[in-house]
DNA sequence: ATGAGACCCAACACTCGCCC
DNA sequence: GGGCGAGTGTTGGGTCTCAT
């Protein structure tokens, strides 16, 4: 709230009426004259704490932090990423938020930073923080119903967050016609079943994976999950549901978490609502280990990165998996476990270790050596 | 009804540069 | 050189609109 919200506020508490009617009475010239003082005091008061509060509650611990009003008001989004580009436009707006934030006015705009990666190209939607978030309330019973699926893997999940730069880099080097990963005068990686199969440790075996939406499947998982709504719950509203569960390890939960998997990581769409396609893979419980998950994996890999949907926006598939690949591919040097599924290696901490190494140049990566047989 | 895409928001992570 | 404040970039989750 700023000063004359303040000073208005206060007027309207104070019950100002009309100074008219005030001054009427002779008797009541002194009370108006004690009213004004009153009302000179409180704007005193109110502009005093406004120049000695704190800007935030918050306490204050290295670089995190709440930014003041002028960062807060809008982040930063993806178009307005053009940074390293000197243009007039960004420096007035530097200039602009310098301003806000009282700054000399005649100071030149410092020069910013180089730009590390991040989200210029294809967004993508696969994301393993809903899923982090969500298995690591999981009590131990629930965790074992999901492994005795061969979905362990998924719980393993060690990293909270996708690496972007790199993902990025990794995405351009993604042939979907081979189905590798094709980095210049270095070699491929194959990206097939047995890859995910290693990284994830997902079934890889039986029939395919039906993708596809059934009217008559998804009014029986309605049905199941006591879903009135007309539209499809929100990814969201679907963990919660999960975890009000309360423990339970029964096929209902496992069937809703495989389907949150499907919905939000192994084949995203852009919607944030749970997809009624997965609702057919995810039915029958106990044939999903009878399911080549692993194919799925691949073939959602090629279908989103085919040459007829190079041009969107987003990509709709688990590019997690491809820069899992990678990673282990390279030979670093230090100690890394040879565990199995490679995910449960492959920590947020490890990753950015790692990734920092293999960096040449801001979005550019293949500083390490690559063990694997290219 | 559903998915695709653009845009929005906020929290967090990272880097730079000042100051001691 | 290290601590810290401030600015900037990244990311995940959201809404809304439009096409199918």
């Amino acid at each position: 709230m700023d000063l004359l919200d303040q000073v208005m506020m206060t007027l309207h508490l104070m019950g100002m009426k009309s100074i008219k009617h005030m001054c009427a009475h002779a008797q009541e010239v002194f009370m108006f004259f004690m009213y004004i003082t009153e009302f000179v005091f409180h704007f005193l008061l109110i502009y005093v704490v406004s120049i000695f509060q704190p800007r935030s509650s918050a306490p204050i611990t290295g670089y995190k932090r709440q930014r003041t009003k002028a960062v807060i008001a809008r982040g930063k989004r993806p178009d307005d990423i053009i940074s390293n580009e000197n243009s007039n436009e960004s420096q007035a707006a530097d200039a602009r938020n310098k301003n806000v934030e009282g700054a000399d006015v005649d100071q030149p705009p410092k020069a910013k930073r180089q730009k590390t990666g991040g989200t210029e190209g294809c967004r993508n939607r696969a994301s393993p923080a809903r899923l982090f978030k969500l298995n690591k309330d999981f009590v131990p019973d629930q965790k074992g119903v999901i492994i005795g699926k061969e979905f362990g893997g998924i719980l393993d999940l060690a990293a909270s967050s996708m690496p972007g730069g790199l993902s990025q880099w990794i995405m351009k080097h993604y042939d979907p016609e081979i189905s590798q990963i094709v980095i210049l005068e270095r070699g491929k990686i194959h990206v097939d079943a047995a890859s995910v199969r290693r990284i994830w440790g997902l079934p890889n075996r039986g029939r395919k994976v039906c993708f596809e939406n059934r009217r008559e499947i998804t009014k029986a998982m309605y049905s199941i999950y006591n879903i009135t709504t007309k539209s499809s719950p929100t990814l969201t509203e679907w963990c919660k549901m999960i975890i009000y569960m309360g423990g339970s390890y029964d096929d209902d939960f496992v069937r809703a978490w495989l389907a949150l998997v499907f919905s939000c990581f192994l084949a995203p769409s852009t919607s944030l609502s749970i997809s009624p396609k997965s609702f057919l893979a995810v039915m029958d419980v106990n044939g999903i280990t009878e399911t080549n998950i692993c194919q799925f994996v691949v073939d959602q890999l090629k279908l989103a990165f085919t040459s007829g949907r190079g041009n969107k926006k987003a990509v709709c598939c688990c590019v997690f998996h491809l820069v899992l690949l990678y990673l282990d591919s390279l030979d670093v040097d230090e100690p890394i476990p040879n565990l199995v599924p490679r995910v449960s290696v492959w920590n947020s901490d490890l990753i950015s270790k790692v990734i920092k190494k293999d960096r040449k140049a801001p979005g550019e990566y293949g500083q390490l050596r690559a063990t694997l047989p290219f």
